[in-house]
Formats: C-alpha cells, sequence, structure tokens
DNA sequence: TTGTATGCGTTATCAA
DNA sequence: TTGATAACGCATACAA
C-alpha cells in the first residue's frame, strides 16, 4: 500500500490560475526588405501546364498523353515513355477538377461528427484516412453542432460539399430527416454505430447494450450497490443504448438502480465534472460511479480527488470507448473498447467500395460486400476500479 | 494537507490489463427482408438535375438562371424569383467539378500535420474549420508521418491533392524541400510556428524561445535547480526553439544545466513516460520536469506517481502548449498556452485572403494584410508546481 | 496503335 | 436585361 500527499492548492479550481502574458505583436507587418511575394496568389504568371502541352512536347496527341498516364492499353512502349518524360519535364499534374467533371465524380469523402472529444474525433479521422491513404479519394472533415436541432441544415451542408460519399458518426447517423435528403439526392453515406433504421445504407454497429452491460456487471461483481450513472448527450442514440445495458446487469445481480444516482452530461469533460460532484453530495454516497464515456469518467476522477478521496480506494470509476485518455489517465481507467477506428476503416471502405462498384456496373445490390458488419466491444478492466471500501 | 492511499496494482502495466471479449459478427451479411438497396451507388436513374434543367423549367436561358442563382446584377426581379423557384422545386445543386473548372480553383484548403498529440489536432482542425465555416471552402486533412524524411513525397501529395492552398502545421512548415516544391508549383501556403525561412509564403509565428524560458523560469522561481528535461521530436523545430529558451532562464537563475537531465522524446505519451521513467532513476532525483508537451508532461505524471511519489509534493512538472489534456489531468497542469487554435484560424484567415485577392486583381504582393503575424503566450501556473521538497 | 471530335456543367464574352 | 456560344481540361466513342 503506498501513501502520499498532496499539497492541498491540488484542486480544481480555475480561478487560481495564474497567467502571465508573453510580449504580442498581432498581426505585425512585414519586417523591411522581405521579398514582395514567394508564391504567386492564383494569378498565375505562367499557367499549370495542360495535357496539352504534354501532347505537343511529347509528339502525340492528347488522347495518347491520357492513355499512358492512366497506365491504359494500346499505347506503344515508346509513346509512353515520351509521354512520361515530358509530364515529367512540364511537371504536369491533371486537373482533378476537370477529371471529375467527366469522372461524374469528386474524389471526396466527407466525414460528420459531433462529438466534442477530442481522442474521439482523432481515431475517427484516422480510421477514414488509413483507408483512403493510396486511393485517390481525400477525406473532407465537416463537424457539426447539435445535428438534432437542425439536421436540414447539414442535410444542406453535405448536398453542398460535393461529396461523392460520407461518413456519418453519431449522432447524425440516426437523424432520420437526414437521411432521406441523402437518398433523395443519392449520395451514399455510411453510418457508424447507429441505432435506428438499422435497414439503410451501410451500417458499422457494435453492441452498445451488451458492452453497456458488461461494464455495469463488472462493477456489481465487485460488489458494488450503490452506483453513480452519469449519462451522455441524450441526443445520441448511444446514451439510452448504454444506459439499457447497465439495467440488465442491474437486474441480473438484483440491485435496484436509485434514480437520484443518475444524472445527465453531455460527453464533455466540463459538464462532466459538474453532474459527478452532484453526484458525491449524494447521501449515502455511491462507492461507484458509471460514465458513458472517458471523458465524463476522467472528471469524475477529479471530482472524486477535489472531495479529498481517492480513486479506487474510495470510489471506482469506469468509462467508456477507451479512447487514449483511458490509458493516460491515472490511475488507469477501465472501461469498454469500443474499436472506432476500426469502425471508420470498415465504414469507409464498404463506401468506396459500393461508390467503385457502382460505377462499374450499374447493377445496385449486387455488391461483392455486406452492407453490414458488427464490430465486437472489449471490456477492459485496469486500476480504476477495486472492490467498495467495507 | 489531504491524505489518502493507493491500491498497490494502480501501476501503469499494460500486461495486467484484463479484456473480455463481447461477441462479433464481423461482415455478418444483410438480415432477411432488409430493401436491397437503399441509394443507387452512382449508377444514378434520374441524373442530378443541372442548369440547363432549371432554364428550361423556369423558362429562361441558363446565364439568366447562373446570373440570378449568383445573386449578380443585369436580372430582373421577375427572373429571379422564377429561376429561385425552379431551383428549388428540381432540388438544383450547382455543379461543383463545373464551377471549379472554369474558376480555375477546387475550394479545398488542405491541412497538413504530424503531431500525434489529439488535442493539438484537434484544435488546429477546428480553427481552421471555424474560418471555413460560412465560406466556399472546404477543409481536406492530409496527416503526414515523418516529413523530414520524405519532404518530397509530401509535397506530390499536396500538389496531387488539387488544393487552392494549404497550412503547414510543424514540422512541415519549415522543410525547405516542401516549400520549394510548392512555391515552384504556386501552391500558396500559410506556416504556423515556423522557425526557418520567415520570409517565406505566410507565417504565424509565437516566441517559442520566450515561452520555453518563461516556464522554465517560473520553476527555478520555486527554487529548483535539478530539473529534468523531457525534450520533443528533434525533427521539430520547437524543440530546439523551447529548449533555448529553457537555457537563458537557466543561465539567467545561474544555473547549470545537468545533461544527464536531459532526455529526448517524440511528443507521445508513450515515449514520455519511458524517457521520464529514466530521468526518475538518476541519482540524485530532479525535484522537477520539464516537460515539451502537455502529453509528455501527463505521462511523467504518471512514471513519478508509479514511483510512489506524488505531484507536487515530491516532483512538480511542467508542460507546454496547453491542450485540453492539461486541463483534465489531475493535479491541472502548468504549462505554457500556445494560442492553436487561434493561429490556425489566422493561418487559413490569411490564406483565404491571400487566394482571394490574387482572384480580383493580379497584384501580388499588394495584400490588405500583412503576411506575418505573431501571437502571444501566456504562462499558466496552476496545480502541477510547486517549490521544492526541504 | 493513334488521333479527332464531342461532351461533362459551369461561368464569361459580347452582341442583341 | 437577356441569350447564343465559347471556353475550362480531360476522357472517350469512333474513325483512321
Amino acid at each position: 500500500m503506498t501513501t502520499f500527499t498532496v499539497a492541498p492548492d491540488n484542486v480544481y479550481c480555475g480561478a487560481s490560475t495564474q497567467v502571465k502574458r508573453g510580449a504580442s505583436q498581432l498581426a505585425q507587418g512585414p519586417p523591411p526588405g522581405y521579398p514582395i511575394s514567394t508564391f504567386s496568389g492564383g494569378a498565375a504568371i505562367s499557367k499549370r501546364s495542360t495535357i496539352i502541352d504534354v501532347a505537343h512536347l511529347a509528339g502525340v496527341s492528347i488522347k495518347t498523353v491520357s492513355r499512358a498516364l492512366n497506365d491504359a492499353p494500346h499505347v506503344s512502349a515508346e509513346a509512353r515513355e515520351r509521354v512520361k518524360a515530358a509530364a515529367a519535364t512540364l511537371d504536369y499534374h491533371p486537373n482533378i477538377a476537370a477529371q471529375s467533371l467527366i469522372a461524374r465524380r469528386s474524389f471526396l469523402i466527407g466525414l460528420t461528427y459531433e462529438r466534442p472529444s477530442p481522442s474521439y474525433v482523432v481515431e475517427l479521422q484516422n480510421g477514414a484516412l488509413a483507408r483512403l491513404e493510396e486511393s485517390r479519394y481525400r477525406l473532407v472533415v465537416l463537424p457539426f453542432r447539435n445535428v438534432a436541432d437542425r439536421p436540414a441544415e447539414l442535410g444542406r451542408l453535405l448536398m453542398r460539399a460535393g461529396l461523392d460519399g460520407v461518413v456519418l458518426a453519431p449522432p447524425a447517423c440516426d437523424q432520420d430527416e437526414l437521411l432521406a435528403m441523402l437518398d433523395k439526392h443519392r449520395l451514399p453515406y455510411a453510418r457508424i454505430t447507429p441505432h435506428s433504421a438499422m435497414d439503410r445504407g451501410i451500417v458499422l454497429a457494435m453492441d452498445e447494450v451488451a458492452a453497456g452491460e458488461a461494464v455495469a456487471a463488472h462493477l456489481l461483481e465487485l460488489g458494488h450497490t450503490r452506483i453513480g450513472i452519469v449519462l451522455g448527450d441524450p441526443s445520441h442514440a448511444a446514451s439510452a443504448a448504454r444506459m439499457e445495458g447497465y439495467r440488465r446487469a442491474f437486474a441480473e445481480a438484483k440491485v435496484v438502480i436509485d434514480d437520484r444516482l443518475i444524472v445527465t452530461g453531455d460527453f464533455t469533460y466540463d459538464v462532466g465534472y459538474k453532474v459527478a460532484e452532484h453526484l458525491l453530495r449524494q447521501t449515502p454516497q455511491p462507492t461507484a460511479i458509471l460514465a458513458q464515456n472517458d471523458d465524463m469518467a476522467v472528471a469524475a476522477m477529479a471530482a472524486v480527488r477535489d472531495c479529498g478521496l481517492s480513486v479506487p480506494h474510495d470510489i471506482s470509476i469506469a468509462g467508456f470507448d477507451d479512447s487514449e485518455v483511458a490509458r493516460t489517465a491515472w490511475p488507469q481507467l477501465t472501461t469498454v473498447r469500443q474499436p472506432v477506428m476500426k469502425m471508420s476503416w470498415d465504414a469507409t471502405d464498404r463506401l468506396i467500395g459500393w461508390l467503385d462498384a457502382g460505377r462499374k456496373d450499374g447493377s445496385e445490390g449486387e455488391m461483392a460486400f455486406a452492407r453490414r458488419g458488427n464490430h465486437p466491444h472489449e471490456l477492459v478492466v485496469r486500476a480504476s476500479t477495486a472492490p467498495p471500501k467495507v
């Protein structure tokens, strides 16, 4: 048993923060004698070379250039070489807008999310980016606040963005009105962990009820019965699903849920801290806290400590997601792993598969892949949970 | 003085993590009876309506439609109304590829970064996105690993991405070869916290030497003299700049730097943890640790606790960046605020200003804004630093 | 194997 | 205030 002490001023208190400003020279002018311009701002002096320039230089027609550069058949090896050399000489890069115009696609994949947790967002992005890496597609990020309040606005934003397809993270993935708009405009989409209309679009699911049940069961098995619950944003269907899982675990363990120990957060640290404080003021105090994501769990940990208590000695804490904070928190957080990056990779993969297949043969529904994928969750037991004090 | 205890198994140890898998049904087939297809995968049955359709429906020419929809002059109010109504009826959205082709720009801004810290990345993105919100521009994210090893590869990636401009975060912003390629291809760029060639492109700077000096001075003023230093990735020029600041503070305080107390990390938590462990094995042990970013500082905090010591009672810790982890850590981290989001907003703003100005009049260098902006840093003193034990 | 001519959906020119 | 027509840069029937 390691014992240590903490200085008394180690409390959560924004007001005690001291700030010293460094020198500021906002928008200072350019230093004297610096070059007027490093690059030309659009009004290019020498225009970018086009396929015609390459054709001239290589002494062939533009069609031959096109074939050679796209590694299409029916080009003599010699012509191909000449063309490639000419292209290199002229630093030729095909105009993507022109290609898009004729190909009728932009090679742009959108990613929409609302979750404010940095680690969740980055995992989401990295999954999609990993899949897009060697492809022609590029990723456009389109965060959007309060989708539940204005789904049509997001819909218009997506329509205007010139995307070939879009990956929808929660809670946008569950907005009926949004899906209806996308359907109407034939903008393909993949949905990450949706909870309704599971037959629409590409669906990457995880059994969040079972996952919620797993963490809750873990705390119950340790012997906790007074468990505070910090819900996420109610506009996310996941909140209700995870709660349903908690309920099942409690029912299974024959433990009654005390409604005064259920508080609602919004997946952010700050709100999580406040509602956790509220939980800690209840009597008798809960001996454990179940938070619906890791950020709120970490906030609860801070709130517990700011009460002079310790985790998990006095109070156990469990999160959800297994995002980066779960591992960098101290003590490390017990949580349920949601394979966000894999789901995002998978969503992007299937979306691209759908797009590319639709291109080749017009036969819809004859996809080589399943429109739905289920991903496993994992209960990850770390150091933030322990049996209750006796 | 609050005293509390921690269970003995609360140590940083990935191996002790227990994992239970939930049910997995990866790539399960579609449920029976689900609709074959919700959307058509590209081979659209009814093509998207074009400007011609709108012109027909409104009984005007396409030029009039163009004028009306773009709120251009020389259109009768009556015609404008008819056109807008027709467009709404047909759910018309202009084809961005066609617009790009003629406008000779894509309305795509790229954002390149390498930093693995989620909170840094998200701040960077959010700054750019905030500026782009109501504009026609969209943000393409282009993370790239090991720029220092292969700048030309990143250059080609950027050329191929069809961008109008690009925001370069460290360390790409300091890659000469990359800048040369961008110059050559006339792809405008804005650089965030560069440390070399300050006259090239748009530059958003912060005085990192002074910032480094500020944190170091803070620890020295508290009375620390044995201070461990955790450097960031050497390929980031910021690492050397911040270290230079540390040196100045030490010199000013007439404290000699012990080279055995300088270790090199890479801005990640994991490596930060390892090198911090190394520092803690030195004798006599340092009484404080200066980390070059917050993630490594938090890692150092974990390492300190895993030694059975406490922060800041036994060892003080300071970070750099004031990213989200600094505030959600416990105790909250003393650090230097780097206004990443503001710099990113500013970079994007000036980049767009440059692009839009270059459009209107070809006069380069006659910009309405400065090509360089300096942002202030702030020393943020929180709970992770205290005077050394006596 | 190669080249010519046409179209993709906009905006811009310039005459009506 | 309008509209026919020409770009924009590329890809592709179709002809050679």
